[in-house]
DNA sequence: TGAGTGATTGACT
DNA sequence: GTCAATCACTCAT
């Protein structure tokens, strides 16, 4: 199981070492469980960030202690779901874009309302509906109580990096992983 | 107080 | 491939 002391490291290589970790949700309706194929790193030195303009009511929880979860909406319709990283005071997150189902899948269908277990968790706001995650877990630890995070096995998995996805400012930065050859990554 | 934009998705051509 | 849905937030009046 991971510990608090895990999500204390740049924002970059956290969003690398979170990659074949199983996150856990528990709510009312049931357990629902995936390994993350797929992170982008946001850092407030970073222009695509919405920590990028300094601490506001929204993004507060992102320059508090690292390994708590941060929920945004946006678009009008989607929410996305980040885990915080780095010391109390920075501003940095690793947004989770993809996960592959591996526990409560049943619950996970009848969420998205959808049957193809490709198409459950493979972007940052459909894993959000599937897992039940909303805008009251925001704030919350994502290492005990409703959230687990468990270690996975990164030692022979294949990570590629790139240019992140559906952003508009410093496109140029490399911050997007994901592990080769899943079939679960978003597109 | 108001216009513009967005870390997206799903439906449609 | 293109586009609408729809609202919180930011920045400019």
């Amino acid at each position: 199981m991971i510990s608090k002391a895990f999500f204390n490291q740049s924002v970059v290589e956290l969003a690398k070492n979170l990659l074949g970790c199983e996150l856990i949700h528990l709510t009312a309706e049931g357990l629902t469980a995936g390994r993350i194929v797929e992170t982008e790193a946001y850092h407030q030195t970073d222009a695509a960030s919405h920590s990028f303009r300094g601490k506001t009511t929204r993004t507060e929880v992102m320059f508090g202690p690292p390994g708590h979860v941060y929920v945004y909406f946006t678009y009008g319709m989607h929410w996305c779901f980040n885990i915080t990283a780095e010391r109390e005071g920075i501003g940095a997150a690793v947004l989770i874009r993809a996960l592959e189902p591996t526990q409560g899948i049943d619950l996970m269908k009848q969420r998205r309302h959808k049957d193809n277990i490709n198409d459950l968790c493979s972007g940052p706001s459909k894993l959000v509906q599937a897992m039940g995650i909303t805008k009251d877990d925001y704030g919350k630890a994502a290492f005990k109580g409703q959230f687990q995070l468990k270690s996975g096995t990164t030692d022979r998995l294949q990570v590629c990096s790139g240019p992140r996805i559906g952003i508009s400012q410093a496109k140029d930065k490399k911050w997007r992983f994901w592990l080769k050859d899943s079939a679960f990554v978003s597109r």
